[in-house]
RNA sequence: GCACCCAUAGCUCAAUUGGAUAGAGCGUUAGACUACGGAUCUAAAGGUUAGGGGUUCGACUCCCUUUGGGUGCACCA
């Protein structure tokens, strides 16, 4: 266990000793002068208790005398008990550490957790859209991963829906006379698909401009949907053609962006278990028709906004998005089991989720004691304040978005580095996801390239820099064959602080997992990178002549060194072994 | 129209979910170096937390209200 939180049962066990039930949370200290971590529980007991809080406090800090781990505890203001270590305390902890990196940890006991997240939809181009869900869900497996969760993710492919019948309905004006349009066609159809890639990032933006010009147009699209939906042989090849085409690509960028997927699975295959799922609706008698579609009741009593109705099945007989949510929620259950599902999507799709997971519980798809969370992202700006865009008012796709970065930051790598474009398009990516995980999921944020990509400041490249000296520096003690073993004494206040900001590392990821964000993470490695840095600059740690001290300085690098390791992988980014 | 979210330093974001003196980055100003990787480090200035009222030992945080933004409200996903 780790130090805090052994200190923290102990306190727990103390209070339980003088007659008070707390759960005990330490806090570092926004104090520092004051000391190092902080108690604020003698407040909220007082009030359960009817007892002065001082005189609480002064209880505990008895109790706590006779511990050793603090050089000095004062009680300050209403009652905030104030904390010190002892160095000793300290330096056994970093000793620990060093011996069993894993200590660091911190280890949940959460059961299966399944991830949906990507979302991209085939035969569109990916744009910045997908770049949070992308980024936050990965961040978030990894996160589970690191602290001993299970997981399964799913890319959940948008591949069932409206857009594919736009889609089709364009080649099928572009290529009239393709077999697959053809009902008394019965010979074989092309292996090879009558459309590249590069085709398709027009194609839907085509055809989505001439739906909303021609209603016509789009009765023909809807056709072609339904005719997907039923199954219908030349549709359903044509459909394949343009899924395996589409997939390479989108398979290409979220592996550039570090995003991987246990299933890459889409709307389609939950399409198997839709009448299922709305038989078992309908035995439950949940669902009705309503203006000739079919839809289920998902509101109770206690909401402020009338939620409306559920829609499954259109009015032409096809299914939409709830309806294959629905399903997907039936095939996941069945053959995961999970005990926790987490969504990552736009927070604008909130209410849909709210709808869907009503559905799910109200039905019984999905136990009531398993936990259905929505995990909404605020939308990426441009300096405008207004979703970021391409020159030209455009949508933006994400490749474009990272040769932007890239172009900044190509300008500031140093010649001499061998492959300057790989580590500079490997950099990009890194800036990218640092600046979209660093303010919170919820709140929109503006997107800067230029600021993003500074060698100074909250950036990848400069965690990235500092990172890479690190490890340089350790490497050179090696080649100058300088062995440390152990942490011997605390000379300096800079370094005190360093180990400090170590102590969190297990609370920032118990706080990361509860709040199911990363943000907390990002914002951590600024505050020990720069408190490093600062050590770093006002130290020479080899040459330094007094050889514990020097060791002490080698065992503090090398554990900042794996932890930044550590935590830049939960986010996603690598580290390079020079810049 | 109804409902939800947001408003914090010049700009971009935090604030351990009700805790002490609201913190960072950028920018600005002033400093540090024969440098283990200077792509570095330090310091200063900068705030009536949009306005007003309330709840309590304590409010950026909770409640009410005004103003200004954003989002959502069944046959798109």
């Amino acid at each position: 266990m780790n130090l805090i939180n052994s200190i923290e049962n102990e306190l727990t066990n103390i209070l339980k000793e003088l007659g008070y039930v707390d759960k005990v949370k330490l806090l570092v200290s926004n104090r520092p002068d004051l000391g190092d971590y902080q108690y604020n529980g003698c407040m909220t007991l007082a009030k359960t208790y009817k007892e002065s809080p001082i005189n609480i406090a002064n209880k505990i800090v008895d109790s706590l005398n006779k511990t050793n781990y603090f050089k000095n505890i004062n009680i300050a203001g209403p009652g905030f008990i104030n904390l010190t270590f002892n160095d000793e305390v300290l330096i056994k902890y970093m000793n620990e550490i060093f011996n069993d990196f894993s200590l660091l940890n911190y280890k949940s006991n959460k059961g299966l957790v399944f991830l949906d997240y990507g979302g991209a939809n085939i035969a569109k181009e990916l744009h910045v859209g997908h770049l949070r869900s992308a980024n936050i869900g990965e961040t978030l497996k990894r996160l589970l991963k690191n602290c001993g969760v299970k997981t399964i993710s799913d890319v959940h492919l948008g591949d069932w829906g409206t857009p594919m019948g736009l889609v089709m309905n364009e080649i099928r004006h572009m290529y009239p006379d393709l077999p697959y349009f053809d009902e008394h066609f019965t010979g074989e159809y092309p292996k090879t698909s009558p459309v590249t890639n590069e085709d398709l990032a027009f194609i839907y933006p085509t055809a989505s401009n001439k739906k909303k010009e021609s209603e016509y147009y789009e009765e023909e699209a809807k056709e072609l949907t339904k005719k997907l939906q039923n199954k219908d042989r030349g549709i359903t090849h044509l459909w394949k053609h343009i899924v395996n085409t589409s997939s390479m690509d989108i398979k290409k960028i979220y592996e550039d962006l570090g995003a991987s997927f246990d299933l890459w699975l889409g709307e389609s295959d939950a399409d198997p278990y839709i009448e299922e799922v709305l038989k078992l609706l309908d035995k439950e008698c949940l669902t009705y028709i309503s203006d000739g579609a079919l839809v289920m009741d998902v509101s109770q009593s206690d909401d402020k906004l009338e939620i409306p109705p559920m829609l499954l099945k259109k009015t032409d007989g096809t299914y939409l998005y709830a309806s294959t949510e629905m399903a997907t929620l039936y095939m996941r259950v069945k053959e995961y089991n999970p005990t926790e599902f987490w969504y990552i999507a736009d927070s604008r799709q909130e209410l849909h989720f709210k709808q869907v997971f009503r559905a799910a519980k109200k039905s019984g798809i999905v136990k009531n004691d398993v936990d259905l969370c929505f995990l909404g992202f605020g939308t990426m700006n441009g300096n405008d304040g207004k979703p970021f865009k391409t020159r030209d008012g455009g949508v933006m796709s994400l490749k474009s978005l990272i040769e932007l970065v890239k172009n900044e930051t190509i300008k500031k790598i140093n010649d001499n580095i061998i492959d300057k474009e790989k580590l500079a398009y490997d950099l990009s990516i890194a800036t990218i996801k640092y600046a979209d995980l660093l303010p919170n999921r919820n709140t929109d944020y503006v997107f800067d390239p230029v600021k993003f990509s500074d060698l100074n400041g909250k950036t990848a490249p400069y965690l990235l820099y500092s990172t890479v000296r690190m490890k340089s520096l350790l490497n050179k003690s090696n080649l100058e064959k300088i062995e440390y073993k152990k942490y011997n004494l605390i000379k300096t206040d800079l370094e005190r602080i360093v180990i400090l900001n170590l102590l969190e590392v297990p609370i920032i990821l118990e706080n990361s997992i509860n709040l199911k964000s990363v943000s907390e993470i990002a914002e951590y490695l600024y505050k020990l990178t720069n408190n490093y840095n600062n050590f770093y600059s006002s130290n020479r740690v080899l040459i330094e002549n007094d050889i514990k001290v020097r060791e002490s300085w080698l065992v503090l690098t090398d554990l900042v060194y794996k932890t930044n390791k550590m935590l830049l992988d939960i986010l996603g980014i690598s580290v390079p072994d020079k810049i």
